[in-house]
DNA sequence: TGCTAATATATCAAACAGATATATCAAATT
DNA sequence: AATTTGATATATCTGTTTGATATATTAGCA
């Protein structure tokens, strides 16, 4: 069975929008949505070709000068396919945190390594928190704009989820002490 | 360059513990540690081959039957490659939450869809939740032996993050309605 | 006895990550 | 004016991972 590839819908969410080159979709990615999705050339690339085959998105030379730059619009089949995945139900949320990893299997160690691991982390989501709060501060104000809104669902998601996340790194060390 | 595969710490996490087979590691990955952590045999028995080779693990033959049964025992270069990788201070930590992507897309749709995806996202993590809850509750009592410690922390990372989900599923109904 | 589920090893195609190759262009530096 | 740097832009390659499938044995149970 064809497993679903989920870069498809990235990419047609972010066409929805506007069109789009590979490059540009690349750099949407890395921006609000690598919190919960990531993306790569080395799928994004190939994704826009299959997907041309299937007409879900045309191609359109954009090309200013002597440099190659091509844009992809979507098409109402592409349309489709989205409306059809945000309607499906069903939807798989995994985590993959490495540094829980490493805690799990710490009693190899001095309890000392897992202390620095957890301190490790909390300064990436302490960074991470901060810009999230930027984003909120700003897009609270529109939030009667529908794709505001919807932004700022997903980033107070994050900052709820990484406020909980300090807290048991301040539990998590005490009871390492 | 050379990726460091994952998989391989997670094997020999494991096997410092117990000699295991790859059927067994797969068991262990799909019990508490899925929740942080994913495996396959598809990655599994190539990973065993290779560490093998690399000397990391040594095989053993345990068939008790007409049925080949192959355990692994873990070497000393591979706890040193098992220790090096918890001292190692980078950890890379991703969230792949479909839910969330579909969320940041949700405009293209009526409101009630997203809401939807809301429940459902908020009925697998009670689910969830509750696991978790029944494993601290056996944990609790038992802190004072490190693996548990370890574990227990692992765990509330879980609880309490999913309490922070709940709270928000709530809030971001509430913004939809 | 036959059926089903669990045990156990293993491989394959598709998807994905991360690095690299190639080249253009704009802006800053020398 | 020439050079360097960093951003733009497309694309591919290798290795890793996922999810499905193939194959076969064993235990329980009806």
């Amino acid at each position: 069975m064809a497993r679903e590839r989920k870069i498809d819908m990235v990419i047609l969410g972010l066409l929805s929008h506007e069109d789009l080159t590979g490059y540009d979709i690349k750099k949407r990615i890395d921006g609000a949505i690598s919190f919960f999705w990531k993306g790569s050339f080395g799928n994004i690339y190939p994704a826009l070709k299959d997907m041309e085959d299937q007409e879900l998105i045309t191609k359109k030379d954009v090309s200013d000068s002597g440099r190659e730059k091509i844009a992809y619009h979507i098409t109402r089949r592409g349309k489709k396919t989205l409306g059809d995945w945000l309607k499906d139900e069903q939807a798989n949320n995994e985590l993959r945190y490495e540094t829980l990893l490493k805690l799990f299997f710490g009693g190899v160690q001095d309890k000392k390594v897992s202390v620095r691991n957890i301190e490790v982390f909390e300064e990436q989501v302490r960074g991470d928190l901060e810009l999230l709060k930027e984003y909120a501060k700003t897009l609270k104000n529109s939030l009667d704009d529908e794709d505001h809104l919807y932004f700022y669902l997903t980033v107070t998601f994050g900052i709820d989820s990484y406020e909980a996340y300090l807290k048991w790194c301040a539990k998590a060390k005490k009871l390492l002490a």
